[in-house]
DNA sequence: CCAATAGTGTGACGAACATCGAACTAGCGG
DNA sequence: CCGCTAGTTCGATGTTCGTCACACTATTGG
């Protein structure tokens, strides 16, 4: 019935940034996305589907609005939530809904020899 | 012992184009070639694993010089192999091959809700 | 041997995109 | 209230890349 004050709080400090709902993620937005090294790097730091600070993404060597750019494509094409916590903001993989949309999708593009292959990739 | 004339015949018209071993296969260079839409409609007409003469690939409404650009990405990043026969080629999705390296990759990109997703981007 | 056919390679062109710096916005702590 | 910090947005820039036309190579059939 009534919104208490605090979850008004909540709701204006806890947003959450726009992405497309579960139905209308396509796989084309998902592999462009991932086509970009850092990007799938982020993917992969994200695997296990838990909300991530930003700040702990592996290094990537790019100025912060590059970055910024990044997470909004993951955001967009439907790989990523990203949600503000006070002045900091958190990032999570939408493992569940991009599992139940293309099945084994994430899985194989987070693997391990997934992983390895990138690294293989960055050493060169 | 003997190599005949039509084995030596064979070999000289069965050529192979160049493309990288199984175990130098890469995913950033296996999403990078799919993240073109022409591209990821070739892998999908290709996903029974059998030689198809690329006469037959759906149409992609591009010159020969593109499509022939595009067969070279996709070979070069070692989805598929390219074998001439005569004047024509043919051309496999090397299934086994990807599925030992990143399993589930080429099911997931193949699959039937992935073809569906991208009939809609072509939709649009 | 010659014409037709199928595909490759090259150079040019335009669009898409990754990157950066700078200006801007919003929360946090004195 | 004021600076500091964390991210976003915008415009510019350089690069990558998809596309085409054209020239070239190789194979087949008369």
């Amino acid at each position: 019935m009534f919104v208490t004050l605090l979850e008004v709080a909540r709701v204006m400090t806890d947003r959450s940034l726009p992405m497309p709902a579960a139905d209308d993620i396509r796989l084309p937005d998902l592999v462009k996305a991932v086509s970009d090294q850092n990007r799938l790097r982020i993917v992969m730091a994200l695997a296990d589907g838990e909300f991530h600070y930003i700040v702990e993404l592996p290094g990537l060597d790019v100025q912060k609005s590059t970055l910024s750019h990044h997470l909004r494509t993951l955001r967009e094409s439907g790989f990523t939530e990203t949600q503000f916590d006070g002045r900091t903001c958190q990032i999570r993989l939408r493992v569940s809904e991009l599992d139940a949309r293309f099945p084994g999708f994430v899985d194989a593009v987070t693997s391990p020899s997934a992983q390895a292959s990138v690294e293989l990739s960055l050493a060169e």
